[in-house]
DNA sequence: TATAGTAATGCAATCGATTGCAATGTTGTT
DNA sequence: AACAACATTGCAATCGATTGCATTACTATA
């Protein structure tokens, strides 16, 4: 048996609510026996029954987190910078992954309602077309804020990065590297980020006089092999870009294992940048330029404005969706050697 | 306000009790009444209050997760093995890192005890030395699963991987290829993984008649900057081996990366091999040589083994350690071609 | 129709911590 | 010494769901 403040009141023979309150340093309670009992409550080896408390107080003091995959660099940076704040606030944070899967955001988020978190940060999957499952949290003011894979559908605290500003810069670093003819492998435009990318991307060419071909511009899932695949195609109907912009790292990678594989020269016959800055871009052969995004300090920030919320220091009704700085790194897969 | 099991109960004439055992599908409740209070709760919008119910019984039906990193391909994988068997049984799962810090695993283990998690899974962090926080566990027989990283001081159920064998045939894979003078960067040996990978590289060695010799072996944080150090060091010393076994692919890849760039040539000059197969293993150049240990699997009989448990379907003494097969994966890194 | 026997439902206590309000204790002041 | 004013402490209700036991509602049988 857990002992209870009701065991640590009968010991003193004093009343289960001063215990309470000693325990929480309620300064009502005279520093003898606020004293006492927390000697005692430690002697007797007093464990504070959470559930009991939240259920009572109806605070959790959790924090929700929901992204697509826990796996991937820039979520666990978020992650990290979540954790950091949280836990310096007194928050405990409970992590999930959606898998990128709708049943499973929505499984997820349920549960995280019925366990009661104070607040929730998520990062939307791509599957994810209606949002019940977020209404469930913003109807009752539940603390939400969604970060880099936003809807407007839900109104409420959003943190993206600046994906228009660096597709814009990714693309306009390729041109000035001589490229002509830019192909562009991005993910679905029903999400906001790809989409941000895309018209970044487009502006970038627009600005430099060039025109769009939309028979280079690929939007599939956006893994490696869809990378390899648009590049085929390309390649079959011998349409060959001098340099491909593409929306994540991951298809930049396919690309790049394949265009060695056949024999084309990285970068001096295609040139190529990514999105992410995933730790293998840097590792591999050519390494692959690619767009940072500041992940430890959007997560920092989310937690902020989650636990800000909380604590009912701001305002429920402005909401603000904050963008932050994204920035390019210049890596062997787009330097070119004629410039 | 949330609708709660009474306003069911009231709406309907009738008494919260029966509302309870109808929803949760108590045979002893007809038919009838039971379809008329879910479609009534489902029609109020009734959503049942997680926290009372766990307080009440004391399940939360929630399985915790501690690892020293979200971040490593072998570890998510695991997560996601622990995911698919807990929602397939109705366990929610809620996850968090240590970052190999030990004040950060003993609050989160705190925290979920606190918490009344049904079951814990937990692979140790580096700093881990002390093991009051699983006592707290074991002593309230709440079923405790240990992999990867794990203890002997600790008496529970164990996953690990066959380290031992998966080190021994890395080497002997090395000697196969030629290798007779072969260095070794290795972990901490204060922990078990560490260790035992040294002690297959060792055995491989003997079992060879090659000599073991101590400058040789290097035992660091295993950070990407620990395997360059080693080299560094052996270089200035003119003991430059002819192969490395890398107790990890992080060190690996600083080796790698290192001997590009002072033009040593892979896998001639030095063959390598690395443990964990990292994402980032099959797409540097050359692709690394590692062992494979299958996260997902031991995900999956992890959680097995926590939620017999927690069901009560396995004894609560006869404690087992099961340890998985290891994969030695040939890449480029170790590929001689004067073999 | 009475009654045993079963099926269905209700009563009320319970889990442990919190908290508004009441009650008691303490100190200082005149 | 009496009492105000404040400092401490205690009482008891409460949060929402669960569950052992009691009670009521049916059904079938003699």
């Amino acid at each position: 048996m857990e002992i209870t403040i009701h065991d640590i009141a009968k010991q003193l023979n004093i009343s289960a609510s001063t215990v309470s309150r000693a325990l929480k340093n309620n300064p009502i309670i005279s520093e003898k026996t606020r004293k006492l009992i927390k000697k005692t409550a430690e002697e007797m080896g007093y464990r504070p029954n959470v559930l009991a408390a939240s259920f009572r107080t109806k605070k959790t003091n959790t924090i929700g987190v929901i992204v697509p995959l826990i796996n991937r660099h820039f979520f666990s940076s978020v992650i990290s910078g979540i954790e950091d704040i949280a836990y310096k606030n007194g928050f405990t944070v409970t992590i999930s992954q959606s898998n990128d899967k709708i049943e499973k955001e929505v499984k997820i988020a349920h549960t995280l309602f019925a366990n009661r978190v104070d607040g929730l940060i998520l990062s939307l999957g791509m599957e994810t077309k209606s949002f019940e499952h977020l209404k469930l949290f913003t109807d009752r003011k539940i603390p939400l804020v969604l970060f880099d894979r936003v809807t407007n559908e839900i109104d409420t605290h959003k943190i993206i990065v600046d994906d228009f500003g660096g597709a814009y810069r990714a693309t306009k670093h390729l041109i000035e590297n001589g490229a002509r003819k830019i192909a562009h492998i991005g993910g679905p435009q029903t999400i906001n980020i790809y989409k941000s990318r895309q018209k970044g991307f487009i502006a970038a060419l627009n600005d430099a006089g060039l025109k769009t071909d939309k028979s280079l511009i690929f939007n599939g899932t956006m893994t490696q092999n869809d990378g390899v695949k648009a590049l085929k195609t390309l390649r079959k109907n011998n349409k060959l870009p001098d340099a491909v912009f593409c929306a994540n790292d991951t298809t930049a990678l396919g690309i790049i294992i394949y265009l060695k594989e056949v024999g084309i020269k990285l970068p001096d016959e295609i040139a190529i940048v990514g999105f992410s800055n995933e730790p293998f871009s840097e590792v591999v052969t050519p390494s692959i330029s690619t767009i940072k995004q500041p992940g430890f300090l959007m997560g920092q920030k989310a937690a902020k404005l989650v636990i800000n919320q909380i604590n009912n220091k701001t305002s429920d009704t402005n909401f603000e969706t904050i963008t932050m700085p994204t920035q390019l790194i210049i890596r062997n897969s787009s330097k070119k050697n004629n410039g």
